[in-house]
RNA sequence: GGCAGGGUAGCUCAGCUGGUUAGAGCACGGCACUCAUAAUGCCGGGGUCGCGGGUUCGAGUCCCGCCCCUGCUACCA
């Protein structure tokens, strides 16, 4: 059975969940949900990022410890992520052990293999403590840091260690032209090339005297660099530097925003080459969500929380807009609005009253249980076309062709139940057709509950329920697709799968 | 400033190497059907394809200029 592991970026402990946020985790699940519905043991990885002089001083402002303040964040992440069904199987956090060592041992094996690659040195420069970072001239206006103007700027000289990411250029330029190391969409991957190509400046990778974070090793003064130490979680989570952690490692999709594409495809990587271990093999940088069209940030101050999107129409179709409308690539937008009329054109005039009307035949006119009919119909035609065209789309990561490959089959099965017009075959007594009929629209549901599960798991579940079979698609359900066992199936009249509220 | 990608119906987007009256979904209007969450099916209205030139028998589709948007431009989870 091939190994998955996939992972997306470790969130910052210092303010709630956003819809972006959201949209990268419900995407990596999504993925990690078809993974598994193809046989791969998956294993998906998330967690918190807990270190560094922000979240101290989050901590400071609310008057608690930093531990204290990051069990709390990492309990209230989690605590969303679950409501939004989404499946990891591991939940790490930089301040756990298990981490602290990794990476240590990551920084001694590059002391071993590279001993060039770690030096001390100064820098020099303005320190932004709302980015954790050094601004450079084109990020300061009025003195102040573009992205948190309400904060000083701190001139800040210090001696630091260095990783020599100079030296990796070649070797990154080279593995990712060859395709070895795979950087997409393709916009992000020209971004990095160029970068790359214009050459690399080494950076720093270890602070002075702050003491939330990692004793660099062998220097009692510093600790390891917020960045550089949380990119190891992905390393950390194998179980590393234990033997078989290359079970796991290395990672096959790293999913990040397009944000912090530069961390994961040079400098990450070049850590790894730099201590002799495996490189991931993807890493894929989506867009971001915004609202009403303009850039949501925690800062700028959030129009809509999380909580309120999922509340609006459960998890499952806040999951379906965010992949649906908003899509994993390029930047989408979320509004009240359209996700109000996708949730009634797709969810419950769609795929909800599909089910609806299918089981409600079944019921009607055979007792709720599904005819052994096996002939082949139009509708199972379609839908082999369907599962065709939703499995290239998700091969490739387009989750968004997925959803409306798999949702054209919603569209071909109404237009078969219009066409077939069972009520008539009913009336007029022709028993064989309509066996025929009912059974090419339960192939059709079982179809679509599994194509759709990724997207909508709870929803998924419940339509096999429905329909008699057993629980959430699995990787046998997707092997049964061809021909999908329904046949003798004691159905019920589900209840209504997307309720339309009366303001909608 | 440099580099990259965009600007196509009210909205979200398709339109490959240029070729009949520019497409889909949603939203909107009319008709049909009744199994269904007044759902579904059919028909229809709706677009100076950012602006201005040019190449060509013929250009959203190629070239030039301009306008606007987005991203990257080095340590922004």
């Amino acid at each position: 059975m091939p190994q998955f592991y996939i992972t997306t970026a470790i969130d910052y402990s210092n303010g709630d969940p956003h819809l972006g946020h959201a949209l990268e985790k419900v995407g990596a699940d999504c993925i990690a949900r078809y993974r598994r519905l193809r046989g791969d043991q998956v294993h998906f990885l998330m967690g918190m990022d807990e270190h560094s002089q922000a979240v101290l001083q989050a901590a400071e402002e609310n008057g608690t410890s930093p531990r204290a303040w990051v069990d709390l964040m990492a309990d209230r992440f989690a605590d969303f992520w679950n409501r939004l069904e989404v499946s990891n199987d591991d939940w790490i956090r930089t301040t756990e052990p298990r981490h602290r060592e990794a990476v240590i041992e990551l920084l001694r094996r590059i002391r071993r293999h590279n001993p060039d690659d770690l030096y001390v040195g100064d820098y020099e420069g303005l320190y932004c403590v709302g980015c954790e970072e050094f601004k450079q001239p084109a990020q300061i206006a009025d003195g102040r840091c573009i992205e948190h103007p309400t904060l000083e700027l701190v001139p800040t000289k210090e001696r630091n260690h260095f990783f020599r990411l100079s030296r990796y250029r070649d070797t990154l330029l080279d593995r990712i032209r060859s395709g070895e190391f795979r950087v997409e969409p393709a916009i992000r991957r020209n971004e990095i090339v160029r970068l790359l190509e214009d050459g690399l400046q080494d950076i720093s990778v270890s602070r002075h005297r702050l003491s939330w974070g990692i004793p660099f090793p062998d220097d009692a003064d510093q600790t390891v660099y917020v960045w550089f130490d949380a990119l190891i979680n992905y390393l950390s989570a194998t179980g590393f530097p234990a033997p078989g952690y290359q079970r796991l490692w290395p990672a096959d999709l790293h999913v990040v925003g397009k944000g912090i594409t530069r961390f994961h495809c040079v400098i990450w990587p070049a850590m790894l080459l730099a201590a002799g271990e495996a490189i991931p093999r993807q890493v894929w940088a989506h867009g971001y969500v915004q609202w009403e069209g303009t850039k949501m940030s925690k800062t700028a101050g959030t129009a809509v929380t999380l909580g309120e999107a999922i509340e609006r129409h459960g998890p499952d179709a806040l999951r379906y807009f965010l992949l649906r409308e908003v899509g994993f690539e390029a930047d989408g937008n979320f509004s009240w609005e359209r996700f109000d009329e996708r949730y009634t054109a797709d969810l419950a005039d769609g795929l909800g009253n599909l089910v609806s009307r299918s089981l409600a035949m079944v019921a009607k006119y055979r007792g709720g249980i599904v005819p052994a009919a096996r002939d082949e119909t139009p509708l199972d035609q379609a839908g082999r076309e369907t599962i065709s065209a939703f499995t290239h789309a998700m091969d490739i990561l387009d989750l968004r062709g997925g959803a409306e490959a798999a949702w054209t089959l919603v569209a071909t099965a109404n237009l078969y139940i219009q066409q077939v017009a069972p009520w008539k075959l009913a009336k007029e007594g022709r028993e064989a057709e309509l066996d025929i009929a009912l059974a090419a629209l339960a192939r059709a549901l079982y179809r679509l509950a599994v194509l759709a599960s990724p997207f909508v798991p709870g929803k998924a579940g419940a339509i096999c329920g429905s329909l008699g079979a057993s629980g959430e698609p699995t990787a046998s359900a997707w092997n049964s697709l061809a021909d999908p066992p329904v046949g003798g199936l004691v159905s019920s009249r589900p209840q209504v799968l997307f309720p339309k509220p009366a303001s909608v």
